[in-house]
DNA sequence: GATTGATCGATGCACCTGCATGCAAAACCC
DNA sequence: GGGTTTTGCATGCAGGTGCATCGATCAATC
């Protein structure tokens, strides 16, 4: 039975969790912009260069079938580029294009605002170093 | 712009929470039971008696339609039982059936190891009440 | 180089969530 | 009291997620 004081990290970081990803998806979204996980994509795919689905699959932690839909949307919305990959058939390079940096361009302040508001505005510089700790710990 | 250790905070924060809440659930449906909202639902009902949906939504920190069919379900499941409110008749009671209290009782230790695997196998005391301490500061 | 098994990515289905809205009852206000 | 606003809960609809599975390709073994 695990004791008083891990039940309430667990809880909070369960709640802390949920709040931050909700208020930086709510953000986004007022500003008549993608969700998180399309930053982390256009941002992932800016900064490695184009990749294999599975690729981004392993690096960011989202689940198989929801990265094919991810990606999809993303397609569609002319974010990234599907080519085919020459050394493995089955699978694709996925590109960013020009409209996809510009689009992780206009998000990057929305999304900073929220960030800063969850931690900056809450914790001082050494409070988030020990929060970055305690966290590593935990992922 | 936010800092480096706050973007490190915050990529950890949400993903910690993801994966904590992910392996929960994960752990409850492996074991056929309900997932992790229901037993914080059953505990509170459990804890502090029959109440109103709107006092459970303010507590829990649930989304008014969430909640609405969360108890839609739970109530089909028989682990609660909605009774008309005498003092507003828009309102309603919910219950703690038996039903109820058992399965919140059979859902605990799957629930707790999960809680356990999180926080307790990876950070000792100390570290637990600092975790806690920053997390609070954010929540 | 053929068979067998593993991996990559897509998708049908059921379920869940978010949003907007609806309806009913209460609270407020003149 | 009569009308307006607010609050409590439910729900239709659109979209996202999880699960299982599929077709296609690659790798491994013989």
């Amino acid at each position: 039975m695990p004791g008083a004081v891990s039940l309430l990290a667990w809880g909070r970081l369960i709640d802390a969790g949920a709040r931050a990803r909700h208020k930086a998806r709510a953000g986004l979204k007022a500003a008549g912009l993608p969700p998180p996980e399309w930053y982390d994509i256009l941002q992932l795919l800016g900064r490695h260069g184009a990749q294999r689905p599975r690729d981004i699959q392993h690096k960011l932690g989202i689940e198989q079938y929801t990265l094919s839909r991810l990606l999809a949307r993303m397609d569609q919305a002319g974010l990234v580029a599907m080519q085919p990959c020459t050394v493995d058939r089955r699978g694709q390079i996925t590109a960013l294009t020009a409209q996809g940096e510009a689009c992780r361009a206009a998000m990057w302040p929305t999304y900073a605002a929220a960030i800063r508001s969850a931690i900056e505005a809450r914790l001082d510089p050494d409070e988030r170093v020990q929060l970055a700790v305690m966290l590593e710990k935990i992922a």
